[in-house]
DNA sequence: CAGTATTGTTAACAGTGTTTACTTATTCAG
DNA sequence: CTGAATAAGTAAACACTGTTAACAATACTG
């Protein structure tokens, strides 16, 4: 079989997920066509229906995608500094918000199309994933006594919504940093939530 | 002249904006047809680019009067407690929280539409904006020794950040809570980023 | 090797954003 | 008050899009 012109593409499902990828980091999800994604890989316009039921399917595995190496790369943090909450919870934020500035596309699906877009399941999936590894840092914490007595489900909560928040804002161009610039900030803004804001007395 | 039937809306501008408004809210932006909405709103469906040079102008508008009513919200609130920059802190952060659930697909506009899509500019303004309240906010409290003598731009970021994004997790349908336990819950995080998190010693 | 399931293809439908050339009201000088 | 300039509408066309249906080539399996 030639490498050119063979019928069956091989695998075809691959390489929409690769081309839409590549498509998406230079001009964004939103302006992404099935239609030209197919032509890109030099396959008909009907092909991808064979691998994703919509166009949302395909954005989705991205999503998904990108859940799962989010998960990873926040275990593997964690993991890396098991005897130590407090830096554990910095650096898993500091992954995090690494993640987000070197996918800020694909960071951008996976959040945004729950409702009325996506299965939202397979989402959802996604979120609890990161979000346990967040409870068992606060958990481990709270036992050695590094952690002040709040409900563990509050401090997660401030912890997610801050370094969401803090990647949103870097992601869409609110907050016009530099990555390095951004992540150092990200400690400082660590140390102020670690230490807190007002004055006990 | 008849009420019906009249060749010239009016205040299209106007109505396309509310009738957009209207729309999104119950089928999200991203399912805008500017052809349906002229249809909607009675009108030939090349009329609204008398009025919007583009669909996203027509967006951004909505967006840029988002940025309007958020501020002068936070505005009203933060003067209602001029005289105690945290409770003023906690407040102006509810109320922001309060704003993004009642205009969720207003809100998701207001962010993310920047780099590519918009001009960015009149966006710039509202995000600046709402921070130089914040900002307000923070000197006052460090000017009268309430607040920890952090570097008051991480303050901000920090501030920000948490309420940003626990806005954009339960816009979004990753937090699944109803608005009031929302906002009581905002309570007990303001409480847990006043206090701290990690103990002194 | 036959037959079925998989994975492609082409053609069509309905809908979209946007532009162009044209028409109708409104406004506002003289 | 009239008439020209302008603002604000229209219809028709272009080049796209997502998606489906009917069909064709390949790959797998008994």
């Amino acid at each position: 079989m030639s490498e050119k012109s063979r019928y069956h593409h091989g695998n075809l499902r691959a390489a929409l997920m690769q081309g839409a990828t590549q498509f998406i980091r230079l001009h964004g999800a939103e302006k992404l066509s099935l239609r030209a994604l197919a032509r890109e890989v030099g396959v008909s316009q009907a092909a991808p229906y064979r691998h994703f039921q919509d166009k949302v399917a395909l954005l989705s595995a991205l999503a998904s995608d990108g859940f799962e190496r989010l998960g990873e790369r926040m275990r593997a943090t964690f993991e890396l500094h098991q005897q130590d909450p407090q830096s554990a919870l910095r650096e898993v934020g500091e992954e995090y918000v690494r993640f987000a500035l070197s996918n800020p596309e694909i960071y951008r699906l996976m959040f945004g199309m729950k409702a009325s877009e996506f299965d939202a399941s397979e989402m959802q999936v996604g979120h609890t994933e990161g979000y346990c590894i967040l409870e068992q840092v606060i958990e481990r914490g709270l036992e050695m006594g590094m952690f002040q007595q709040h409900d563990a489900d509050m401090i997660a909560k401030t912890a997610w919504s801050m370094v969401h928040g803090y990647s949103s804002l870097l992601i869409d161009g609110v907050l016009e940093l530099d990555e390095t610039t951004a992540l150092s900030q990200f400690q400082q803004m660590a140390a102020v939530w670690f230490n807190g804001v007002v004055n006990s007395r």
